[in-house]
DNA sequence: TTAGCCTTGACA
DNA sequence: TGTCAAGGCTAA
C-alpha cells in the first residue's frame, strides 16, 4: 500500500524526527510513534524514566525512553481522546475537519511563498500549527519546557499556519509542559475518549466557549483582514526577553507544584500559573498574528503597487 | 517491544 | 468510489 498521501509528508515527526506518515491522533507524526503512542494509551502503560525526565528523544534514541517519549508525544500535542475506546476500526474521528484545515494552511502558505516570494520563517516561525493552537501546547511553551531538541523544534515552531486565528487559545485542558507523571495529564478512562462524532470534545476542553474549529474564519485566507495592534502589546513583542522569562519563572513555579507530589491535582496556586501563563501566551500570540498580517498587507500593497 | 505494513470503514 | 486515519498483525 502506498503511504505518501498527497499531504506534507515531507515534514519531520514532531516527536523523533522521523519522516511523517499522516495525521495520527491529532498531528502529523511518523508511523512508529504513531504505534508507541497507540500501544501505551491502549494498554496504560505508564513507564519511568531512568534519567531526569529530560531524554532527548530523536529517531535513534526514541526506543530508549519510553517515558520522555511519551512526554513528548503529549507535549507536541497527540490527543489521547483520538485513541478509540472502542477499539472501532476504519471511519474518521472529530479531527478529521481538523485534518483537512490544516492541509489546506499548508496548501495556501506553499502557495503565497511562490505567488510573493514572500519569506514567512521569520514572521511565521512564531505562529503554531493550528492543529496544536486548537488541542495541543502553546508552542511558545515548548522552548521552556524542553530545551530545543531536534526532533521538537522543528515542527513545534513550524512556519506555517499564518493564517490561523490570533484567537487560537490552548485548550486549558491541553497537556503540560515538562515531564509531570503520566497521570498528572488527567486523561479520562477510555469510555469518555471514544468519538465517533464530529462535534467538538466538549469533556476534553470543558472551557472552550467558541467553537473548536473557529479560527480560518477569522482571517478569510483571501483577504486577511489585521486588526489593529494595541501600542501596548507591541512594547511588550520588543520586550520579549522578558517576557519568556516570565513564562519561565511561571512554569518553574507549576512544575514545582506538580513535583510536590499532586499529579491528580494542581494546588490553585498551580491552576492560577497554567491559566496566566496560557492567557499570556494567547494575548502574545494573537498579537503576533495581528502584526504579521500588517506586514503581509503592507507587502501586497507595495507589491501591488510595483505590478 | 518496536515499527512497518495491512485492513477497515466513515466521510467527501 | 477514493481518501485516509483509525486499529490490527507480525517480523525483527
Amino acid at each position: 500500500m502506498d503511504y505518501s498521501y498527497d499531504q506534507d509528508l515531507d515534514e519531520l515527526c514532531p516527536v523523533c524526527g522521523d519522516k511523517v506518515s499522516g495525521y495520527h491522533y491529532g498531528l502529523l507524526t511518523c508511523e512508529s510513534c504513531k504505534g508507541f503512542f497507540k500501544r501505551t494509551v491502549q494498554n496504560n502503560k505508564h513507564y519511568t524514566c531512568t534519567e531526569t525526565q529530560n531524554c532527548k528523544i530523536d529517531k535513534t534514541q526514541r526506543k530508549r525512553c519510553p517515558y520522555c517519549r511519551f512526554q513528548k508525544c503529549l507535549t507536541v500535542g497527540m490527543r489521547l481522546e483520538a485513541v478509540r475506546a472502542d477499539r472501532m476500526r476504519g471511519g474518521r474521528n472529530k479531527f478529521g475537519p481538523m485534518y483537512k484545515r490544516d492541509r489546506a494552511l499548508k496548501q495556501q502558505k506553499k502557495a503565497l511563498i511562490r505567488a510573493n516570494g514572500f519569506k514567512l520563517e521569520t514572521a511565521s516561525s512564531q505562529i503554531v500549527s493550528p492543529v496544536q493552537a486548537d488541542y495541543g501546547l502553546p508552542a511558545a511553551l515548548h522552548g521552556v519546557a524542553h530545551p530545543p531538541s531536534k526532533g521538537l523544534q522543528p515542527t513545534a515552531m513550524t512556519p506555517v499556519d499564518y493564517e490561523r486565528s490570533p484567537y487560537g487559545t490552548p485548550a486549558v485542558g491541553g497537556p503540560l509542559p515538562g515531564h509531570a507523571s503520566l497521570s498528572a495529564y488527567h486523561y479520562p478512562p477510555f469510555p469518555s475518549r471514544a468519538i465517533k462524532s464530529e462535534y467538538p470534545d466538549h469533556y476534553a476542553h470543558p472551557h472552550e466557549a467558541a467553537p473548536a474549529y473557529a479560527y480560518p474564519e477569522a482571517y478569510p485566507s483571501s483577504s486577511p483582514a489585521a486588526p489593529d495592534v494595541p501600542e501596548v502589546m507591541v512594547k511588550l513583542l520588543q520586550l520579549e526577553p522578558d517576557e519568556a522569562q516570565v513564562k519561565g519563572r511561571i512554569l518553574a513555579c507549576l512544575q514545582q507544584e506538580q513535583a510536590k507530589g499532586r499529579h491528580d491535582k494542581l494546588s490553585p496556586f498551580g491552576l492560577l500559573c497554567k491559566m496566566a501563563d496560557q492567557t499570556l501566551f494567547a494575548i502574545v500570540e494573537w498579537a503576533r498574528s495581528c502584526l504579521f498580517f500588517k506586514e503581509l498587507e503592507v507587502r501586497r500593497a507595495q507589491a501591488a503597487s510595483t505590478a
